[in-house]
DNA sequence: CGGATCCCGGTTTTT
DNA sequence: CCGGGATCCG
């Protein structure tokens, strides 16, 4: 067996050519993006503009470094999403012929992950933690806030939404409740006590139960490396070229990670830029590149400046825009493709007039040979798409969603994975809870009773099975899910076995609970195709939530022809020939939530820049200048700020009737 | 325990 | 006006 396997390997290399340089970097690279290419040591920061070949850097570096005589596996991307770094591998093996899978790539969070399901036991984490997405947190919240007695009217105490925000930011941002508090929400300053309690028992009870939510990753992460010194020494020497990408999205949590654990060689390329930087809500700080260079002494700076997306009429508006905002790092975007249409303002009468005007838009550039994929219609919420899917859907153009749409956390989805999430990690007391709540007769009081056992030292599944069949008769429902559950418990089984088995339990359940249970029942059957590719039940449960399928299509695996539909932030690093931005209108885009803060607002505005600069040739921003709403009549909307008063040399607009 | 009722707020963005 | 959450009551 162990000949056959080296056989193959021998077979591998006499397929792969010989170690040529087939690359002629600087033939196929600029000159920044050469010198970021082949600077092998030392600290580097590249600032890359929009559209400037960002990704081709990092993707021939990668290249650049292997074919040199780097390993591999001595190489670390941290993306911002797992499928931006397999995108960036498989393009850099295709540029060297050569797999790359030795690479470890993905975002900080599931690299963290990977860590401390490993070295988690030194911190005290068993091997299947479970781990918490925002609705999970919400329901653990819930459950502690019930014994804290917390005596408030509605509006006096923050919802477990706000709370669960507040709780990331004091992890995220490094600063104390308090300050945040006075901030942000100065009408719960006299809750802080009672926040304080809560916060304490929050954490607290993640400990206990072997939970941990998507900040602990990054903190227990960076406590592993921070308090074993002989992990960082290791981890520092294996990963001895560290990239990392979107660095303006980054956090000083994650800042702080790279920094440990680049600290025995310093060899750090980070790339970003400062303008696009649009996940502030998720502690991420735009200065962070900026404090790059002090981090790490002796960094050297690469900008890319030459924008190969984009005409020069796109070019000009997106300056404008990003002109116009507060703080700005000098950078000036240049292009070659100087002929282009201007860009457009197209202001309709109704929301169903701009949905239309969407429709008819599309149709003529299908008919000039844009093809649908080429487009895409921008948003800043995902709600306000609505109007525009059902008009697509009448004029039978198809289209994709991306953003917005939280598949994982619908009731029914949780439902079904809890099953599996109790056999995963018994004490998980989130899910324990919502099973219980399932069957009939069973409240409140019975789930508090299985939930404080869970604290037990030696509490184990089998421990859980005898406390349901130890259950008065009457909940004959408890003992057909201890039954459920030693079934699912069998090792052997594979996870869309276990995910079936559990669905057959839980359908008639289905039933009763949701009368669009048709359209639920196939959501869970494309649940378990997705699954069939796990050998491994804990894989599975944390690849739902540490990337979560991002639209329907990546469940029901839809291909051909689409148009994309997508939130800004969805959109982040794609482009397309036309690209169409909706509800261009203040208190939508800029959002209402930022209009009295100047940092939100700001935000809002790279926002812009990040929209408009996602188009290739084709730009339409588009408003409706009346809404209709049941319940406050008739209003009229004023257009975005960020694109009234553009000289008509920048932008042409339109009135639209009908 | 769970159904009925009342009251409030009003869809941001995501790992 | 509709839905979620809290509260009340049988």
């Amino acid at each position: 067996m162990k000949n056959l396997k080296s056989l193959t390997t021998l077979e591998d290399q006499a397929v792969t050519p010989p170690l040529a340089p087939a690359i002629d970097y600087r033939r196929e690279l600029n000159p920044a993006q050469y010198e970021a290419v082949t600077t092998r040591e030392g600290p580097v920061l590249v600032i890359a503009g929009a559209g400037s070949g960002k990704t081709r850097t990092l993707v021939y570096r990668l290249a650049y470094l292997v074919e040199s005589g780097v390993p591999p596996w001595a190489i670390l991307l941290l993306t911002f999403t797992r499928k931006a770094s397999q995108e960036m591998l498989s393009r850099a093996a295709y540029l060297i012929d050569r797999q790359l899978h030795e690479v470890v790539g993905g975002t900080f969070h599931s690299v963290c992950h990977r860590w401390l399901r490993r070295y988690g036991n030194r911190l005290g984490y068993e091997s299947g933690f479970t781990i918490l997405d925002r609705s999970d947190q919400g329901d653990l919240l819930r459950l502690l806030r019930e014994p804290l007695k917390i005596k408030a009217g509605p509006g006096q105490f923050p919802r477990k939404e706000t709370i669960a925000e507040l709780f990331g930011a004091i992890v995220n941002k490094n600063l104390p409740l308090e300050t945040l508090l006075a901030q942000n929400y100065p009408q719960f300053e006299p809750q802080t006590g009672l926040l304080h309690q809560l916060y304490q028992l929050y954490q607290r009870h993640k400990r206990e139960h072997q939970l941990l939510d998507y900040d602990d990753l990054l903190v227990e992460g960076k406590r592993l490396l921070e308090e074993h010194p002989d992990l960082r020494q290791t981890l520092s020497e294996r990963y001895r070229y560290i990239m990392v990408d979107e660095y303006q999205d980054t956090n000083r949590l994650q800042a702080e990670l790279v920094r440990l654990l680049a600290f025995c060689h310093n060899n750090v390329m980070a790339v970003g830029d400062d303008s696009q930087s649009i996940y502030s809500f998720r502690g991420a700080n735009f200065r962070n590149i900026i404090d790059f260079p002090r981090l790490f002494p002796g960094t050297q700076i690469i900008k890319l400046e030459e924008n190969y997306r984009s005409t020069q009429p796109i070019l000009d508006l997106t300056n404008t825009i990003i002109a116009q905002a507060r703080e700005k790092y000098t950078k000036c975007l240049f292009t070659r493709k100087k002929e282009g249409p201007k860009p457009h303002l197209l202001r309709t009468g109704s929301e169903n007039e701009q949905s239309q005007l969407v429709c008819n838009l599309v149709a003529e550039l299908q008919e000039q040979g844009v093809a649908l994929h080429q487009m895409a219609v921008l948003f800043r919420a995902a709600f306000h798409s609505f109007d525009l899917e059902i008009e697509l859907l009448r004029h039978q153009v198809p289209f994709m969603k991306f953003g917005g749409f939280k598949f994982m956390e619908s009731a029914h989805i949780k439902d079904l994975l809890s099953y599996l999430r109790v056999v995963a990690n018994p004490r998980d007391p989130i899910s324990w809870n919502r099973l219980l709540q399932l069957v009939p007769g069973v409240g409140k009081k019975t789930s508090q009773k299985l939930l404080t056992l869970l604290k037990q030292e030696d509490f184990t599944l089998p421990s859980a099975l005898a406390w349901l069949n130890a259950q008065k008769g009457s909940k004959q429902g408890l003992k057909s899910l201890a039954e459920l559950l030693a079934q699912l418990n069998e090792p052997t089984l594979s996870p869309a076995t276990q995910l079936n088995l559990a669905l057959t339990h839980y359908e008639p359940i289905l039933k009763t609970r949701f009368d669009d249970y048709p359209k639920r029942f196939r959501d869970l059957e494309h649940l378990v195709t997705i699954t069939a590719r796990y050998r491994q039940l804990g894989n599975l449960l944390n690849d739902l939530t540490l990337e979560p399928p991002t639209s329907l299509a990546d469940v029901t695996q839809e291909r051909g022809d689409y148009l994309n539909l997508s939130t800004i932030h969805s959109a982040k690093g794609l482009e397309w020939e036309a690209v169409f931005i909706i509800w261009a209108a203040e208190g939508r885009f800029p959002s209402s939530y930022s209009q009295d803060n100047e940092e939100d607002l700001e935000e809002e505005r790279r926002l812009m820049y990040v929209a408009t600069t996602r188009a290739r040739h084709y730009l339409f921003i588009l408003f409706p200048a009346v809404s209709y709403n049941r319940y406050l009549g008739t209003t009229y909307n004023e257009v975005s700020r960020f694109v009234q008063d553009l000289p008509d040399r920048i932008l042409t607009k339109m009135r639209i009737d009908p």
